[in-house]
DNA sequence: AAGCCGGGGGC
DNA sequence: GCCCCAGGCTT
């Protein structure tokens, strides 16, 4: 074994994390957990995957649920295509593999929202199978450990490293060498102010030898992002308020929203068109919210319906009252707009999904 | 290869 | 503010 794998799994038995929720967990755990961390943090992911094994225990209840339901208790966690793939993979389970989580790599990678280093995951930590991963955390590591430079976005650094990756996996212990590499990369091999000196492998590490810790993983090539400007129109009849589900692909897919418009122009003119009379109009503090590649710019406008609307919401809309919609899914500046909206909520309440 | 897709933690 | 996080999918 190298002396890498080596140093990393006598280093994991003593100073690695040992009570996360999903460790020691069956395949399907270990995958929801897979799914979550992707792209978010350990502490952020947590009071998420509590509440959802709670409501979805097993594979088979999460099939069995609606996707409106994995949704709501995805809300507020981001990147909700992750939760609308976990759905359909798990109804893909229920199907093709007679709701038993499937113990191939090829079958495992094949599901929705499953890639290659989240299949190899749950591999090697569900089954204890020789896989290597290759995660935010593991780039880290492996680009000082192996002083590979360049951006890992880049192909050929990616290959790089998942050749380094496969190359240091040890024979046994896979698990544990794979917690190892994460609770490494999380506590001691961190983005900014690396612990080298309670690093197991300081000895051997390229970037400490030749001072490019700090340099090293190369950032990403960063571009400017651009404003964009809304307006989420707040139709109310009393304490109910109007919802549309969004088309699933794009931006918050599949969850529920005021109606939104680029500026307060179309908004009006929507709201004639719907042949709407209002009693009082309010327009809202601007707020922004700010994604990867732009920053959203809203303005709330607030309007109360003078009469209750005669025809029914159209398919793919709904009135809910303002706390039902809190417990909806719905994205985060959406529960920001309506937990100003309705002041009275008790704190409990707003921060039952977190 | 590059863009899209959220929200928050930590500095 | 800035950068990144137990990435994957689409174009």
């Amino acid at each position: 074994m190298s002396s890498f794998a080596h140093q990393l799994i006598r280093w994991q038995k003593q100073h690695g994390r040992h009570h996360l929720p999903w460790q020691g967990a069956d395949a399907y755990r270990v995958w929801l957990s897979e799914i979550m961390l992707q792209q978010t943090q350990v502490a952020t992911v947590i009071p998420y995957y509590q509440r959802f094994v709670a409501a979805f225990p097993d594979v088979a209840a999460l099939a069995a649920a609606s996707e409106d339901d994995v949704l709501a208790h995805w809300s507020g966690l981001g990147y909700y295509a992750r939760g609308r793939n976990l759905h359909k993979a798990a109804r893909i389970v229920v199907e093709k593999f007679d709701s038993a989580f499937p113990r191939k790599f090829d079958d495992i990678v094949e599901l929705p929202g499953v890639g290659r280093s989240t299949a190899a995951a749950v591999c090697a930590l569900a089954y204890h199978e020789r896989r290597a991963i290759l995660d935010g955390n593991v780039k880290r590591v492996l680009a000082r450990y192996c002083g590979i430079e360049g951006w890992a976005g880049d192909k050929k650094v990616e290959e790089r490293l998942w050749q380094q990756a496969e190359a240091l996996l040890p024979e046994s212990d896979i698990a544990t060498y794979t917690q190892a590499l994460m609770d490494m990369g999380a506590t001691v091999c961190t983005r900014i102010k690396p612990k080298c000196v309670l690093c197991p492998v300081q000895a051997d590490c390229v970037a400490l030898a030749t001072d490019r810790v700090a340099a090293l993983p190369t950032p990403r090539p960063r571009k400017a992002v651009p404003e964009r400007h809304a307006v989420f129109l707040l139709l109310m009849h009393g304490n109910d308020i109007l919802l549309e589900k969004r088309p699933s692909s794009g931006i918050w897919g599949g969850l529920w929203c005021p109606p939104q418009f680029e500026d307060e122009t179309a908004a009006r003119e929507w709201f004639i068109r719907q042949e709407l009379e209002a009693s009082a109009g309010e327009r809202l503090e601007e707020f922004s919210h700010t994604f990867t590649h732009f920053r959203l710019h809203i303005t709330p406008l607030k309007v109360q319906l003078a009469h209750k609307p005669l025809r029914a919401a159209q398919p793919g809309a709904m009135w809910l009252e303002v706390e039902e919609a809190l417990g909806a899914a719905i994205p985060t500046p959406v529960r920001k707009v309506l937990s100003v909206l309705s002041p009275l909520l008790s704190n409990q309440h707003q921060n039952r999904r977190g």
